[in-house]
Formats: structure tokens, C-alpha cells, sequence
DNA sequence: TAACACCCTGTTAT
DNA sequence: AATAACAGGGTGT
């Protein structure tokens, strides 16, 4: 009996799991071993071969149902995560130590414009506020009734309209050009941007009116859409499409140095940009011994030196690598820090609705309780006890 | 280079 | 129960 898994975290996927996807929607789930989807709209969509929808041409027109490799690349599905995690552990003994229990972290290929947009909103924010500004259906269960009602969000007062799902109008991502009107920041204001509705204005502007059409793909990594990931052959301080794209995001309004590589990692293709926020430069502290003599604080100095660092460790793909320690590290995952998980390879296949599938390597995972890991782990081992419990949290600041 | 303000929300401490 | 601090995936000045 085969037990494997992916984990989904997809930015705007709601409750009932339908999202907004260049321009579809669609509908996603997961059961043990499968991710189904199912194209809600355009309706008459999934009535393809089976067998014939290999990677085809990306941009064949609506002939084909080309679902299958949006998915497939948006997901990032192609890289075999099990010889990139091999890799990163055999040159370095904290990350061999950390990831097993962090199976599965990919690095979502997203939109450049709707990366940077979200990212300008992640300044200083808590993650559920963020998709709640961007693209969030979510509803937290100590929201009022009246506040269910009025989600507000970017997509929802400035996207275009795809279509109805359940009676909920779902929006695409809106373009630069649709944040530029007069009003837009303070209505931003009124929609609990905070000061970030001056960043998106101001950088919306200088995209649709100062820059070229296009100018953002531009920036992007010629190799963005193939799978191919060797190892060598990283200049210090990364390539130069790296640091060109890096500096020309500096110029818009919000965009520090990490929100900058989160674009470039997330939304241009660029594997080597690191991006490092209050978390990463924690874990650049405690195991990379940071903190100290000449980067003592995180100046821009100490930033690109993190960076550089990992760089000359991980490879070519260290943005990828940093984002395993990083999820490991997140509170939001703390609960996974309760569990252990043993890894394995399978291949399962992500199939469709009407039953046509295409296969793909994913990482299996089991879980086992605690007290098991307890036994095996032995001396000591901080990563399992950190942070599992609000008590054992409160004791340790006590202490201090 | 180091502070500090910036919006606002959920959590934790009194 | 109510209210005060405070941090939360930074940036601009």
C-alpha cells in the first residue's frame, strides 16, 4: 500500500479549493496518493486525449488542454527533489539534519507581476493578512459576520472578471495598468493596506508608465521553463541576469533587497537568490555563525554576504535549498515539528477527473508520533522539542 | 550605520 | 473581561 503526498499551499486557493490560474479556474484536491484537478472554467475544457498531452508546446492555443502543464509548471513539479535534497545534505551537514523532516518544499513558479505585488505586501505583515490583501477567500473563524462579507482584496476591486464558482465571483490578478488611477491608494488604505498601498500605487505606475512593455518578464530567467538543473557554473554573487533583475526591482517603491530576491526566486526563475528576512537571518545566526565581528546586524553587507554564503554552499539552486530551512523554521509548520516523517520515493500519478493521468516522482512520506522519534534520535537533538508547545515556549523565555 | 515611523491584526502579557 | 504591549516572511528616510 503506497502512501504518498503533496502538500499544496497555493496562494488564492479557497475553501473549496478553486483558484484563479492565468486565467481559469480551477478546482484542486488531494486524497493519498493522487492530486486531482478539474477545470471549472473555461467549461468545455477537458475533453482532451489522454495519452497524447505530454509537455506540448506551451503556447499551443486552445486546441489542447494545456492544463495538465500549468499545473505541472506552476507547481514545479519537474525537478527530482530527492537528488536535490541529496546534493544540499552532502554539503552541508545542518541542512542533512534538518530537511528529512521537511520533505517536499518546492518553489512555486508564479506570476512576476502578482509575486512582486504580494511580496510588496509582505513588508512587515503576518502571513494571513498578506493573502487576505492579495487574493485570500479565507476566512478565519474568529471573523465577525460581518466581516465575512467583506473580504476585501486586490483581485476582488481591481481584477478582471473569469467567473462564478458556488455563486463567488472569482477575479485574475489585476494588471499594473488597472492600479493606476488616482484613487488607488487611498482606496488601498480604506481596504487595510496600510502604507503598502503607497508601494503598490507608486510601483504600479513606474511598471505601466516608466518602464517598456513586457520590461518584467524581461528580467526573468531564459531558462524558466525547462527542467534542467545542473549544478556548476554559478558566478559569485550569482549570474548576471541574477543581479541585473535584482537591481532594476530595487528601483520600484517597497521593494527592498528581500522583497527583491522573493521575485526573483518565486516570480523570475532565478534559483540562486536568497532571500533573507527576519527567520533566515535567525537561522544564518544560529547555524552559519552570523551575528558576530563584521555582520553583526543585518546591513545590506551582512545581506549579500548570507547570501554569497549560501550560494557557495548549496549551488546553483540555493534559494530552494534556504526555503526547506525556512519552512522548518516557521511557526506556522510548528506542528509538523511534533511528527517525523520517513521518505521515500514513488512515482504516483496525478490524474484527471475523467481518469487520464500523467506520472510524476514525488516524496512519499509517513508520519510517526513523537515518542518514536524520541527513542531514535537520542542526545539531545534541539529540532524536535523546539517550539512544539506554548508551555515549553513561555519556560524558555523565563530562563533568559 | 543606526534608529525610527509606517498600517493593522492576532497573540500574549498584565 | 478588558486593555496594554508586541511581533509579524521590511522599506524608506
Amino acid at each position: 500500500m503506497v502512501s504518498a503526498n503533496i502538500s499544496i499551499s497555493i496562494q488564492g486557493l479557497t475553501r473549496d479549493r478553486s483558484c484563479a490560474l492565468h486565467g481559469r479556474i480551477l478546482s484542486l484536491k488531494q486524497d493519498p496518493t493522487h492530486l486531482h484537478y478539474q477545470t471549472i472554467w473555461p467549461t468545455p475544457y477537458p475533453l482532451s486525449p489522454p495519452s497524447s498531452v505530454k509537455s506540448s508546446a506551451i503556447g499551443t492555443p486552445d486546441v489542447e488542454d494545456d492544463t495538465e502543464s500549468l499545473i505541472h509548471h506552476y507547481l514545479n513539479l519537474g525537478p527530482d527533489l530527492t537528488a536535490l535534497y541529496e546534493h544540499w545534505s552532502s554539503v552541508d551537514l545542518n541542512f542533512k539534519k534538518r530537511a528529512p523532516k521537511f520533505t517536499g518544499v518546492r518553489i512555486l513558479k508564479q506570476d512576476a507581476w502578482e509575486a512582486l505585488v504580494g511580496f510588496i505586501c509582505s513588508s512587515n505583515n503576518n502571513i494571513i493578512r498578506i493573502s487576505q490583501m492579495v487574493r485570500s477567500s479565507h476566512y478565519s473563524k474568529r471573523c465577525s459576520y460581518i466581516k465575512l462579507f467583506q473580504v476585501h482584496n486586490l483581485c476582488l476591486h481591481y481584477g478582471p472578471l473569469i467567473g462564478h464558482i458556488n455563486n463567488q465571483a472569482i477575479h485574475d490578478f489585476p494588471t499594473p495598468e488597472s492600479l493606476t488611477g488616482a484613487g488607488v491608494e487611498s482606496h488601498l488604505r480604506e481596504l487595510g493596506f496600510g502604507y503598502r498601498a503607497g508601494y503598490i500605487a507608486k510601483t504600479a505606475r513606474i511598471v505601466a508608465n516608466e518602464r517598456p512593455e513586457g520590461w518584467l518578464q524581461t528580467l526573468s530567467n531564459p531558462e524558466l521553463f525547462e527542467d534542467g538543473l545542473d549544478q556548476k557554473g554559478l558566478p559569485e554573487g550569482g549570474r548576471e541576469g541574477y543581479r541585473k533583475a535584482h537591481e532594476e526591482l530595487l528601483q520600484l517603491q517597497g521593494v527592498g533587497p528581500k522583497v527583491a530576491d522573493c521575485v526573483c526566486l518565486m516570480g523570475l526563475g532565478w534559483g540562486e537568490s536568497v532571500p533573507v528576512d527576519t527567520h533566515v537571518w535567525q537561522i544564518a545566526q544560529r547555524d552559519y555563525k552570523f551575528g558576530k565581528g563584521k555582520h553583526k546586524s543585518l546591513t545590506k553587507a551582512t545581506y549579500d554576504a548570507i547570501g554569497d554564503h549560501f550560494r557557495n554552499l548549496w549551488g546553483k539552486e540555493a534559494g530552494w535549498a534556504h526555503s526547506v530551512l525556512f519552512a522548518a523554521d516557521l511557526k506556522t509548520f510548528s506542528g509538523r515539528l511534533i511528527t517525523k516523517l520517513e521518505v521515500d520515493v514513488d512515482e504516483v500519478k496525478i490524474k484527471q477527473e475523467d481518469g487520464s493521468a500523467f506520472e510524476s516522482k514525488v516524496i512519499m512520506k509517513r508520519e510517526y508520533a513523537l515518542d518514536e522519534v524520541k527513542e531514535e534520535s537520542g542526545e539531545g537533538k534541539d529540532g524536535i522539542i523546539l517550539e512544539s508547545s506554548r508551555s515549553q515556549r513561555a519556560k524558555r523565555r523565563r530562563t533568559r
